[in-house]
DNA sequence: GATGAATGAGTCTTCATTCAT
DNA sequence: GATGAATGAAGACTCATTCAT
């Protein structure tokens, strides 16, 4: 279990330095030295630079992963909405918890090289699926209004991604009132509800927009 | 004017290139090879590599920046939601156009060094206070709900970057309805408008959204 | 110790170069080529290049300064004349041994930036100073004649660089005529002693040097 | 004459880079801004960096030689001393009107190719024969004490180039007492005159110094 | 297993020189 | 003749990785 620990540690240190300086600009020797490990060590525990950036990666995409569950539908499992929340919760508890590696996954695994990307790539494809499947099970059950559903679950992917890019610059705790905002803002939008509703339509933005904007306009 | 249009040959490729690759796996010898010069010209047109980078970075900066205008009250000015509109449609616009050079923003502007990290980081400022201005115009107007508008603006900036960054990967052409999707999911959200209004209370969605829940669970 | 070794071998190796090539046409490559050892390898003894050269000259003024040493007076002290020959010969024992670093402190170490430069100069300053303080010292014991104590300072200096730069350069061991010789020279001059003395004045080279050239036209 | 005008231009402004700065760290660029040419233009008046170097080393080189004059004997001649002190005089007047030329000379010069060292070599050379040959003369006149006459002209050579040296730092005018004292100081050393002279020997420094002691210890 | 000295391929950058206009 | 854009060889330095101890 000692060379776990060694190994964790490594880990530990160029998790630091990754997200302080990113991939290029963090080299072995800083890991090493941080580390407190000989130079030679390092490829004892890892293959190369790579890997040990892999690694991290990976780790940080399947804790995200498990975060987040698929909506299931039954007597016994709690709503949707709930279950809408309990994800985003958890992906804002690990963000809050480990705010380094989110870092990394976010500002510093992009443009690698072409397997990482493809993993990053195939994570939030996954993502963007199952929020797109929620979506469909959404308009089944006349919860959710008719939609590009494909878009609209890259608009709610990249809203998240905003957030919690900015969480882990901030000194923040989780604070349930930001996944309600997320959430607020991700079901009903900005507008007020009242003007979204017209006796005669079901959805008001459309036609591009020009009936909205009527509505609007007879404020 | 020839020297300008050698400048622009290698601002090209290695736009290209860039977004290929990314900065630090694109080398002066692959730029200088794309663009058909000697080694030695490169500088002759750019101090070194990072200079060139910023530039790049740079004019896509200042053309996004152009692009996204204050929204303007007035009887002379179009409703405030075609000023939306054209601001998202002038962005998806560049996006179409450059897509390298938006591929450079989005995913290799990042983790670069201090000064082009804050280069960066202030645009998105920039923006995102220009949104928190606009929603707060819109509460003022009665035309947007109350919320933690620092929070949406995120919200608002991190759905159109996801958009955005999906669209360089695409072989769309410029579409009013991705426009008009993303900004019915920005003032609409998902849910279905009939649930979001209540007779009793103007915004249904609050109290750690139990209402809400409620509200959908009743359908 | 090893390391040591290695690193004196590399110095060795580029005191060479420096001194047959001077040091803008010794390149690294050259050096790590006779020294033995890889490119890289250089880096791990040496900052750079510069370095290098500049832990090169620093050995030749510590050591020389350390073999010029102060006239002292006092009962227990050699005569002055003996330590000024002690001084002397030191120095040029120095040099014999040290041809290449003689070399490089007289022909190589000029013009190279200021760092070096002022380096340069506030050794040889030095020793001037310490010339001239001997001299002064010398017209106190009524030993030295009266001068430009400075400018012969300087003329003092530059005969022994001369001759040491000589010495560099031809295949000769310490012989003590020579450090004789120079000490004669600084001394009496070239001039026969008995045409100096003058029943009627001290010094007879004086007032633009007329009288002299009367004395030496009565031969 | 407008082409030599140039030409003559560039010379100079290279002397001042030079002398400012050594030869490899002054480049073609610095040159031509400063003569208000264009780049290619120098390669119409010089063949390359190295050889305008040498033109100008040339110059001074010739210049020099020209004021060094042999020694003449005869009833016409001035007296030698004053032959002596003409060359001195037309050299210390050559250095202070050309300092940039006496420094690239002295300081600059140095360990170029084997060519430009031969070359700068052999104007020493020639100089040292010069003096050797006076010192000959002057032997033979009784004038001059026996002495290695080699060593010695080193010796005088060296005090020369350091004091005009020296003189390139200051901001002096030609002064005849400098040239008296370089003279004074070449003729009869520092020692008083009273000391070298003993009823009994010619040359007082001698047996390895000891009688001098001797008879500087009789003071 | 641990070490850290050694490696050398790779990269940016400079600059004297050339040559088409 | 004059220009200055273009050239590309050359050089310093970095750093991930290896390997003898």
């Amino acid at each position: 279990m000692y060379r776990q620990e060694r190994r964790a540690q490594v880990l530990r240190q160029a998790k630091r330095l990754f997200a302080r300086k990113g991939y290029h600009r963090t080299n072995i020797s800083d890991i090493v030295a941080r580390s407190g490990i000989a130079r030679g060590t390092f490829y004892l525990y890892f293959r190369n630079k790579r890997d040990l950036f892999e690694e991290l990666l990976e780790r940080a995409l399947a804790e995200l992963k498990q975060r987040v569950r698929r909506i299931r539908m039954g007597q016994l499992e709690p709503s949707p909405l709930d279950q809408l929340r309990a994800n985003l919760s958890r992906v804002v508890e690990f963000v809050l918890a480990e705010r380094e590696l989110t870092d990394i996954v976010l500002n510093h695994a992009t443009g690698f090289d072409h397997e990482l990307d493809s993993k990053i790539a195939g994570f939030y494809e996954r993502i963007v699926t199952q929020i797109e499947r929620s979506l469909e099970l959404g308009i089944e059950m006349k919860l959710v209004r008719k939609c590009d559903k494909r878009a609209v679950a890259h608009c709610i992917l990249g809203a998240v991604k905003e957030i919690v890019g900015q969480l882990t610059l901030k000194d923040l705790h989780h604070s349930e009132s930001l996944v309600d905002e997320i959430l607020s803002f991700g079901l009903q939008g900005v507008a007020r509800p009242e003007l979204l509703v017209d006796s005669k339509r079901d959805v008001v933005l459309s036609a591009r927009g020009q009936a909205t904007d009527a509505a609007l306009a007879r404020q």
